[in-house]
DNA sequence: GGAGCGATGTCCT
DNA sequence: GGACATCGCTCCG
């Protein structure tokens, strides 16, 4: 049985700054073949839309980007660099792009399983298993092809986003990372002192949760 | 422990 | 043809 309960959907329809604190510290869940893999969302960047230059949606509707703009709480799982998977959630009601990339879980369980998926040994230290936004799609078998425009909101879904009702301690914003465009604002936040975030843990602007 | 860099596919101009 | 929401390896201090 998975963990928690399903989250809603109105949830996903607000802005993605708001969206973004909120889901700290929820479940990512994917059930396959007889496996249960579970990871504790530690740190995600927002992104807007037309107004967002780093976002890719940016540019408006294409057929790579269209998830982005349907309905919220689907993932939108993208091919980046030659070799990596990113996962977005995506936000807002249809017809409006806004998103969140998750860029790094804590994992909770199904450890051996994700170790095998990244190609490291079962004893390996638990923040090399997801801590990035291309590792934690390795570690849970993310693709493109086998996972964009899910409905993470799904009973049926193989992957689901959930609420264990865990309470985040105390959040940080920073500027967002491996971006070159609109690098000034404070979109990426994560749960203080977690040792599974990736990049910088620290040069934050403090925020209350 | 930090900077530099190569690997590699897909999308959009 | 160039850019890309990355990662892990090298080299240097």
């Amino acid at each position: 049985m998975p963990p928690g309960s399903l989250m809603q959907r109105s949830f996903f329809e607000r802005a993605p700054d708001l969206v973004a604190r909120d889901v700290l510290g929820k479940l990512l869940v994917r059930r396959a073949s007889g496996t249960l893999l579970v990871g504790r969302i530690v740190e995600v960047e927002a992104y807007f839309g037309q107004d967002d230059p780093a976002a890719h949606a940016a540019a408006g509707r294409t057929a790579r980007n269209a998830v982005l703009f349907g309905p919220a709480g689907h993932a939108y799982v993208y091919f980046v660099y030659g070799m990596y998977s990113c996962l977005n959630i995506s936000c807002e009601p249809e017809g409006h792009a806004g998103s969140l990339l998750v860029r790094a879980l804590e994992p909770l369980a199904g450890l051996p399983q994700m170790a095998h998926a990244r190609g490291l040994a079962s004893t390996a230290v638990p923040r090399l298993l997801t801590s990035g936004p291309g590792r934690l799609c390795q570690a849970f078998g993310l693709t493109r092809a086998s996972h964009n425009g899910i409905d993470l909101l799904d009973d049926d879904s193989d992957l689901q986003l959930r609420d264990d009702g865990y309470v985040v301690p105390s959040l940080v914003a920073t500027p967002r990372i491996g971006i070159s465009k609109a690098t000034e604002r404070p979109l990426r936040y994560l749960i203080d002192g977690n040792p599974c975030v990736s990049g910088p843990k620290r040069l934050a602007l403090k925020s209350n949760s």
